[in-house]
DNA sequence: TAGCAAGTCTATAAAATTTGTAGATTAAAT
DNA sequence: ATTTAATCTACAAATTTTATAGACTTGCTA
């Protein structure tokens, strides 16, 4: 399970993709188009700037907008900016990699070789799925929308 | 990230899947080996056992062994007994379906399902993933340090 | 049947993490 | 200058995770 914080990221990053490339958003649409907690979301829409997904602009006609295109933001970039590791333990991560203060030897846990298998699994996933894939579901599901209104 | 608790229970379940219809294996022998508090790893094992995992026995002579084989107990089995929902949201969990309160319609909501092509690929490795494959790797990892020692 | 061995149950609590709020501050635009 | 909107600091409520203590039950065996 993904925390409450990183769905509302993905919600939110999901609005400002429908907007890339059409200028900045303000953080309170965003909250109260997605029912997301005013004040928490501006501490997690700083964080994603802060990592170079985004980008902020003070003062009258500010808001967000994202720095890179909807095909380059993947869920397992934000997850980790938001949510910190993605594999299953902490010592099979590549990012946040750290011993497991239980296991003794680490070379030859055999738990861990198979967790290794679960979190390639699983990032392959992660890395090629994008806030892009998101615009385009989105799409689809409206393409069915129209078309069931029309039966 | 899986829990402490989560893996706790997989490296017990590693112990007891060795030992196999070879007899029943005390909980502070399991505690011991694998560097868990004992009070905790009794009530894993005990949640184990009331959801048909394991067989456990009092007394003299007794303690705890697996009520099915190896190959049968999946990670996706543990992991739902242990640390709940696989799924990486409740509006897209197959055993633990919720409605996300942050959700307006569920039916267009563009990330949940882009949520269940994720929880169907992990759920992929996860279901097909069991404690024989833990042993497998075991075995493996002790025949490389064979051959290594050689050299 | 006494006594020991081992799992079971209930209650609690410390620690950590997650989720959320309040208010002052800074930067940009007009 | 004033208004707008993001930024920073601090805190706090709520929840979950991790763990401990001790009494109780069951089964074995002498």
């Amino acid at each position: 399970m993904i925390s409450k914080k990183a769905k509302y990221a993905l919600k939110a990053l999901k609005v400002l993709a429908e907007k890339y490339a059409k200028g900045p958003v303000l953080i309170s649409e965003i909250a109260m188009q997605e029912r997301i907690p005013k004040k928490f979301l501006e501490a997690i829409l700083l964080d994603l700037r802060n990592n170079g997904v985004l980008q902020s602009q003070k003062g009258k006609g500010g808001g967000y907008m994202l720095r890179i295109p909807p095909e380059e933001v993947s869920f397992s970039k934000v997850l980790r900016i938001i949510d910190g590791p993605i594999a299953p333990a902490l010592c099979v991560s590549m990012f946040f990699y750290g011993k497991c203060d239980d296991c003794k030897e680490e070379e030859t846990c055999s738990l861990r070789s198979v967790l290794a298998k679960w979190r390639d699994a699983n990032l392959a996933v992660l890395d090629n799925t994008t806030l892009a894939d998101v615009l385009k579901a989105e799409s689809e599901s409206r393409m069915n929308l129209d078309s069931s209104s029309v039966n």
